[in-house]
DNA sequence: ATCGGATCGCTAGCAGTGCTAGGATCACGG
DNA sequence: CCGTGATCCTAGCACTGCTAGCGATCCGAT
């Protein structure tokens, strides 16, 4: 292997060393919390290398926000494969999304408010998104009766991403959560 | 009357100079070009004036997201009350939330993205944002059967912020827009 | 009419942000 | 062993939200 190769891969490791770095902090104390000085200060490396691997702090978090998207279709796919009676799909589909942002709300926060500069409903979309979006279509695919499936599927989707997001933010009591989230779902499953 | 009141007369007036030259910066620039600066050169008062009235750029935000939220509770009761047959209001009052949110994107961001402290679901939340969800709340009365209304209208308040949420951030084809609120509205009103 | 006092709004500056130009340092190829 | 090129750091820029402290202004009492 020529010295390269190996330049090559300790530059591939720092840069996942980076997004990692950002994402732990971040989860830890906040996007606030993750400035450009006190992230080189993680890796342990000066400001300026960021700016090597990444155009700005926006790609960084971008690339969080990919890691994370990766994760929750992974949630989707366990929930949906798991799912005893195939009426049961849609619920536990539904709910391993919700958990996923209740778990891990600075994570949601920065694939759905941040880095919105994210390609998406395109093919140049990561596929780690494609396949998220996959997994809700397949769950949703027993109930498109003569309704446009890919339709159905963003609907179901903008309904969830509401419930999440207006209740991190506050807005919608707690304590009615699962509530909500049940009337949701058997209202979307006619 | 004292002079205590003309000058008091006076600060209210500069209070709401300052709130609605932030909006309009905001809708012609973008919440990113509403600096301390740039505002208090709008205004033609200098910084700390700001500060005096307000205690700091969120507090700002926040008035205008206030206002905000007096403009879409109008726009819902508009709506709500000139729907034609008792069917079609809840599919006219959804029409009216999603035409709000597209005609005024910076507004509607200010609302439910950028201003998260405001109180929400307590008795202490801003009079203008109980009006709203009582909009809500009336059109989905007729639907509510044994579930409980107020759950029902947080869930489809939910429904509608998701669409519209996802939609702006460039998350879903914007072509489909209409029938996903079609098919949302149908599938809500059972 | 004039003076004392309090209010008011300004200038100037602080600490911190994202980002970048430039040079020093180091490892490599001849 | 030396020149060359990549690598990475120091220092700094322009900007942010916010505030301390002073100067002017206007009011009320004498």
């Amino acid at each position: 292997m020529s010295i390269q190769t190996r330049r090559d891969r300790e530059r591939a490791e720092r840069e996942r060393l980076i997004v990692t770095a950002a994402r732990k902090l971040a989860e830890a104390e906040g996007w606030d919390a993750v400035t450009t000085r006190r992230l080189a200060d993680e890796v342990e490396y000066s400001q300026p290398v960021l700016y090597s691997h990444f155009k700005g702090k926006r790609a960084i978090m971008t690339a969080v926000a990919v890691e994370g998207f990766a994760d929750l279709a992974a949630d989707l796919r366990a929930a949906r494969t798991a799912a005893a009676g195939s009426d049961r799909v849609l619920a536990e589909v539904g709910a391993a999304y919700a958990g996923f942002a209740e778990r891990r709300p600075v994570l949601y926060d920065v694939m759905f408010t941040q880095a919105v500069d994210l390609p998406f409903a395109t093919p140049e979309a990561p596929t780690a998104l494609q396949d998220g979006f996959g997994e809700l279509r397949e769950a949703l695919r027993p109930l498109a009766e003569d309704d446009d499936l890919e339709v159905l599927t963003e609907t179901f989707w903008s309904g969830l991403h509401g419930l999440v997001t207006l209740m991190r933010h506050g807005r919608l009591r707690r304590e009615d959560h699962d509530r909500r989230l049940a009337l949701f779902i058997s209202r979307m499953s006619q």
